[in-house]
DNA sequence: TTGATTGTTACCGG
DNA sequence: TCCGGTAACAATCA
């Protein structure tokens, strides 16, 4: 990530102008990232965070550097390179006391090293909320999107309407373990990764495993289509069957 | 021009 | 108090 001097901020559209005012001239020490949150660390204990929700993009390119194209919030410059954020749903200046605030209210981060695992199931194991539901919510796991809810759950063989507590121990162990390589071979590539082997030069299509397909890849066996929280989800009949607990009671 | 989308939050009602 | 549903907002691309 970006960390180093900025030597100057700009913010050529939109409504965050006079924040990034603020951040002129000043040293960026670290970028830190606790989920999908993004916390730059600038001089005096101040924070740019930036979320960038479901369209915003980060966009590095060398000195000199082109306009800015589409809705650039921020621009970060340094002596070598501008940094573009365009189409963040957070991109805010905050102190030392909110970012505190926010660390403390998202769940353990998946790929971070100071994650707690217990933390999270600690909440899961108590729930009547679907593990489906769960999974996205980022206050009790942190980094888990829409296509890796779907992939991760299908990996473990887990389906989705799953409650919460009916998940085991090892269950959760296992999808731990599972998630955190994903998302850190996501990050590393820059790009959702979820099939064991994929191509050199991948299309989306190639890269998952049942998200937005037809047909499991294990088992040919078909797909079904759900709705989650309004968001589209994939199941397989076959290897994620629903097991009943009979004794939980909803 | 329309619809879909790797996300989050506020608000309301049961 | 918990939980589900809905709307609002965001930018881009096909």
């Amino acid at each position: 990530m970006l960390v180093g001097s900025i030597i100057d901020v700009t913010s050529p559209q939109g409504r965050f102008a006079s924040g990034a005012a603020v951040l002129d001239g000043r040293e960026c020490y670290v970028a830190e990232a606790y989920g999908k949150h993004l916390l730059l660390h600038f001089d005096g204990e101040i924070f740019l965070h930036i979320h960038l929700g479901l369209f915003g993009r980060i966009r590095k390119h060398k000195i000199p550097a082109k306009d800015p194209r589409g809705a650039v919030r921020v621009r970060l410059v340094s002596a070598t390179h501008v940094v573009d954020i365009n189409g963040p749903t957070i991109c805010e200046i905050i102190e030392r006391e909110s970012m505190e605030k926010l660390i403390c209210r998202i769940g353990p981060d998946l790929i971070r090293d100071d994650a707690d695992p217990d933390r999270a199931y600690e909440r899961i194991s108590k729930s009547r909320v679907t593990i489906g539901k769960l999974l996205m919510d980022q206050s009790e796991i942190a980094g888990i999107g829409n296509i890796y809810r779907t992939e991760i759950l299908w990996r473990q063989s887990i389906h989705p309407d799953t409650a919460g507590r009916a998940i085991t121990r090892r269950q959760f162990e296992s999808f731990w373990t599972d998630a955190k390589e994903l998302l850190t071979i996501g990050v590393k590539r820059n790009a959702i990764i979820t099939v064991d082997d994929p191509p050199a030069r991948s299309r989306v299509g190639e890269r998952l495993n049942i998200f937005n397909k037809a047909e499991c890849p294990t088992c040919a066996g078909p797909i079904a289509r759900l709705k989650i929280n309004g968001r589209r989800a994939f199941v397989c009949v076959n290897c994620q069957p629903l097991v009943p607990n009979k004794k939980l009671r909803v």
